[in-house]
RNA sequence: GGGGAGUUAGCUCAGCUGGUAGAGCGAUGCCUUCGCAUGGCAUAGGCCGAGGGUUCGAGUCCCUUACUCUCCA
């Protein structure tokens, strides 16, 4: 399947996607640096950023100094995702040679090990004699502040000093954001002698894509606080991106990012299946071809790592990839099938390197189903929207359409702009862009206003990490180091208050909810006073927090007892410990493919989310709880193992991949059915969970599956519930147990039939009542009226009765006119008129609302209106008779 | 996180400035036919997403909320 570039003559043969990545980590891992796996495109624990969009991403917290790596130095190969948030390349791709979303990024790390002169030594080394770049063809940019860059490349790489140029701001100064660390950057350059303008005396400033940004070199030796400060780190540290499409591209010598081995195989495909041929000048064609195969790539990485199509977040970026993906596809005749086939090939072009390609394009295929289906069916309503505008214009002889139309389609409907371009010059009409790009920008700016919301978790590194002794012990004696207010302030001293607190200690038993284990309750006590502890969490650096109400004195520093509740800690650790059992019972039952979407436990029930694509049938659900049962019921001992993070990654525990872990990791045992990373509490026998039971299956989202659970005690009260419950229906029934369910169809049946009859008998009364009403018509002139007066019926009863009078044999065929009115409660009256023939039921009311004081209003056949002056009912019929008398109706 | 749109019969949707909830398809029954396709007639099917409010009266106006779609971050 894939096209092998060294057969296209190159001299010497250029190097592939694979062998490169392989040389890039024998390199640096030859230089010392640990090999570190590619994080998850979804970064972990960091809401900042929407996707991994460079390779520091999971080192960002060793480069702020919020933890510290177990090595100094480390060599990744990244994947990435560029679309939605900061970084959004989504419009440009396919437009350009080197614009993508989905990309994989080569990366070097330093953290507070070496620094700018063996980075740069290790990146011209590497280009020069591993990667055998000719040394002319390179260029390189520094800082114009950076002397000691400067001087790197100059003296002691030897670099020609003419090629050394030395930039602002703007392109040679790195930050991660307003605050944090920061620093110079040295870039270097590849001149491709090849220009899509044809250039060719331009330097590495020019944007004709003729010199390649290929390594960019970032020094972190500053840090910039909030009022804009800079001051050196204490250990400046090196972060550096080499993306290997890019350098791939000059490696293979070929013009463009997607003439490389990475790119091509999907472009072969798709040539083949259109019987096309790209780069052969039709620029729609190459455009569409290059859309494809880059979100072909990203949507089934995007599958793989678990994102879904959604309305918001991250789900809704990978929506819009695909439907982008869907209507290029479209637009050269590529099928629902081709699309997955192309998926599939993923999975052969990079499945080596990732092996989670594989589930990826397997969850691909049932996505793109889904979304196709949706796709056709959102963008059905706009063009139906779209010809009926374009059919109204086309009447009034306009020419273009208005782009506020066309925007509001886009913006509620999701109808592609390009899409509606294509279907308005069929008809010979043109769209006005500029209005649309102005409503667009609109939009841009309303929704860049963001605030800051407050939370406790962030508070800054004063407090230092709390040893958690919870393990062993729920109880223990310890200083209280600071107490915190709601809004994160310390406070000095508490006299006599009541009032909800942080409480912080050097070590403490209270386990702080993390790992889907909901935080400890109990007890503080002091000289005093007390804390009753509600809840247990735990900031981003380590420090644990204890949240309750405080009763009593508080001084600062003073020495308390910490009191876990040992019956909800136990009660947790069931569920948890189930949770563990679940799994693995999950995975045997339906298949190695569940992986773990999230779960959460407290004292009360255990939820489990995971990925599986159909609802579990209830069979399989029976199943699952027996074999649940079946572990507990053996009574494995449960043991745990501290060990370094490689060891534990070995070993085949189960564990989440875009989790963050320490150095040492926990990793829990349940005899030899189960092994995963957790840092929670456990049973010491599963034999304590007692017994499990599963009480609800659910969908989260399409293709994550939730399970909720409960085991032992809480079970058993559940049981007591449900008994009563039962009992209660039975006695209220008067039928045993056994033959309620049947006891209550035939209730169910008999209510319907009841309630048909009760209908029917209204009907007849209102038939009856007519009757007798009919015989009641006056004359005047050549219009019939009839007036009547109710108590207690509502305007819609009144309704229904005339209703009734109308179908009446009796009731004249000439003009005619009915009032009643009605008494409703104590409160108001009703009147409703019915009008025919000549009579005008909109004028009666009219009348009827100034003589009654009331209001209302209707048509001529029918109107109704209403007033709260009660008193009149008793003469309200008089009333309206001497009203039709004397008035023109 | 910030906008916009939607939620009405089994399905697809109308429903104007508040005034007796509608159409098409589908379902059921009858008629037409030797039978089928079809055609004709009739019938059933609705707490108008939920909860508040304004009003004599709310599918319609206002507020809250849930869900769906969509755009922007």
């Amino acid at each position: 399947m894939q096209k092998d570039v060294r057969q296209s003559g190159f001299a010497p043969a250029p190097l592939l996607s694979g062998d490169l990545r392989r040389l890039f980590i024998d390199y640096f891992s030859g230089k010392g640096h640990r090999i570190v796996q590619s994080s998850s495109i979804i970064p972990a624990g960091d809401d900042s950023i929407m996707f991994t969009n460079a390779g520091m991403v999971q080192f960002k917290d060793y480069f702020t100094g919020v933890s510290s790596p177990a090595f100094q130095r480390a060599v990744t190969v990244q994947k990435c995702l560029r679309a939605g948030g900061k970084h959004n390349d989504l419009e440009n791709v396919g437009k350009t040679s080197r614009h993508h979303t989905f990309f994989e990024m080569l990366g070097n790390f330093s953290f507070g090990d070496y620094f700018k002169k063996e980075a740069v030594i290790f990146a011209y080394d590497f280009l020069k004699n591993v990667l055998k770049l000719k040394e002319e063809r390179l260029y390189v940019s520094v800082h114009e502040k950076d002397e000691e860059g400067f001087f790197i490349w100059k003296d002691a790489v030897k670099f020609d000093r003419n090629k050394i140029f030395r930039l602002g701001d703007d392109s040679n100064f790195w930050q991660m954001g307003e605050t944090g660390p920061c620093g110079y950057s040295s870039e270097i350059f590849f001149d491709t002698g090849y220009s899509e303008q044809g250039h060719e005396t331009c330097d590495i400033m020019c944007d004709c894509g003729r010199h390649l940004e290929i390594w960019n070199l970032v020094f972190m030796e500053f840090d910039r606080d909030k009022s804009g400060r800079l001051s050196r780190l204490p250990k400046p540290s090196i972060d550096t991106g080499m993306g290997l499409e890019r350098i791939l591209r000059v490696l293979q010598n070929v013009k463009s990012n997607y003439d490389t081995d990475v790119f091509m195989p999907y472009i072969n495909a798709i040539n083949s299946i259109t019987e096309r041929r790209y780069d052969a000048g039709d620029e729609n064609y190459d455009t569409a071809a290059r859309v494809i195969s880059d979100h072909i790539r990203a949507s089934v990485f995007l599958s793989a790592d678990s994102v879904f199509p959604s309305n918001e977040g991250r789900g809704y970026v990978f929506r819009r990839i695909l439907r982008r993906l869907i209507r290029y596809s479209l637009k050269i005749g590529l099928s629902l099938e081709n699309l997955i086939h192309l998926g599939n090939m993923v999975v052969i072009v990079m499945g080596d390197f990732y092996p989670e390609a594989s589930d990826g394009a397997a969850f691909f295929e049932k996505i793109i189903k889904e979304e196709y289906e949706r796709f056709n069916d959102t963008v059905g309503i706009g063009l139906r929207l779209l010809d009926d505008e374009i059919a109204v214009l086309k009447a009034n002889r306009e020419k273009t359409i208005p782009g506020d139309f066309i925007f509001r389609l886009y913006d509620t409907n999701g109808l592609p702009v390009d899409l509606a371009g294509d279907v308005a010059s069929e008809s010979g009409l043109a769209i006005d862009m500029d209005r649309f790009r102005e409503l667009m920008e609109i939009q841009r700016k309303s929704s860049k206003q963001k605030k800051e919301k407050f939370n406790i978790l962030d508070i800054p590194t004063l407090f230092t990490k709390t040893v958690f002794t919870g393990y062993d012990t729920l109880e223990g004696e310890e200083n209280i180091t600071a107490v915190l207010g709601e809004s994160g302030d310390v406070v000095r001293e508490i006299k006599n208050e009541e009032g909800n607190y942080y409480i912080i200690a050097p070590s403490s038993p209270f386990y702080p909810e993390g790992g889907g284990q909901a935080g400890d309750r109990g007890v503080i006590e002091w000289k005093d006073g007390s804390m009753r502890v509600l809840n247990t969490v735990k900031t981003k650096n380590g420090a644990i927090l204890h949240w309750g109400r405080i009763f009593g004195n508080l001084k600062g520093n003073e020495r308390a007892l910490f009191l876990v509740d040992g019956d909800l800690r136990n009660k947790t650790a069931s569920n948890h410990s189930a949770t563990h059992l679940l799994q693995t019972a999950l995975r045997t039952v339906l298949g190695p493919h569940i992986s773990q979407q999230g779960s959460y436990v407290d004292s009360e029930r255990l939820r489990f989310d995971f990925s599986h694509l159909k609802p579990v049938l209830d069979e399989e659900l029976r199943k699952v709880e027996y074999l649940v049962n079946s572990y507990i019921f053996s009574n494995l001992s449960v043991t745990v193992k501290e060990m370094a993070a490689s060891e534990a990654l070995g070993s085949g525990a189960l564990h989440f991949f875009d989790e963050k872990y320490e150095d040492t990791v926990r990793v829990v045992s349940m005899g030899d059915i189960s092994k995963e990373f957790c840092g929670g509490t456990h049973v010491r026998f599963t034999g304590e969970i007692g017994f499990f039971k599963i009480i609800s299956e659910s969908s989260v989202a399409s293709g994550i599956r939730r399970i909720e659970g409960v085991t032992g005690y809480n079970y058993l009260s559940r049981l007591y519930m449900e008994e009563d419950n039962l009992r209660n229906i039975a006695s209220l029934l008067g039928a045993p147990e056994s033959d309620i369910y049947n006891r209550i169809i035939k209730l169910y049946y008999d209510y319907e039939l009841l309630e048909k009859e009760n209908e029917e008998l209204r009907e007849k009364l209102n038939n009856l009542e007519s009757d007798a009403l009919v015989k009641n018509f006056r004359k005047k002139g050549n219009i019939d009226y009839l007036v009547s007066t109710f108590r207690g019926l509502s305007a819609d009863e009144l309704k229904d009765l005339m209703n009734a009078l109308k179908s009446s044999k009796d009731f004249p065929s000439g003009s005619s006119l009915v009032v009643f009115v009605s008494l409703v409660g104590e409160e108001k009256l009703v009147y409703v008129v019915m009008g025919g023939g000549e009579a005008d039921a909109s004028k009666t009311i009219k009348l009827l609302n100034s003589r009654l004081d009331g209001k209302g209003g209707g048509r001529k056949d029918f109107a109704q209106g209403g007033s709260l002056n009660i008193l009149i009912f008793d003469s309200v019929k008089s009333i309206v008779e001497e009203i039709i008398a004397s008035n023109d109706v």
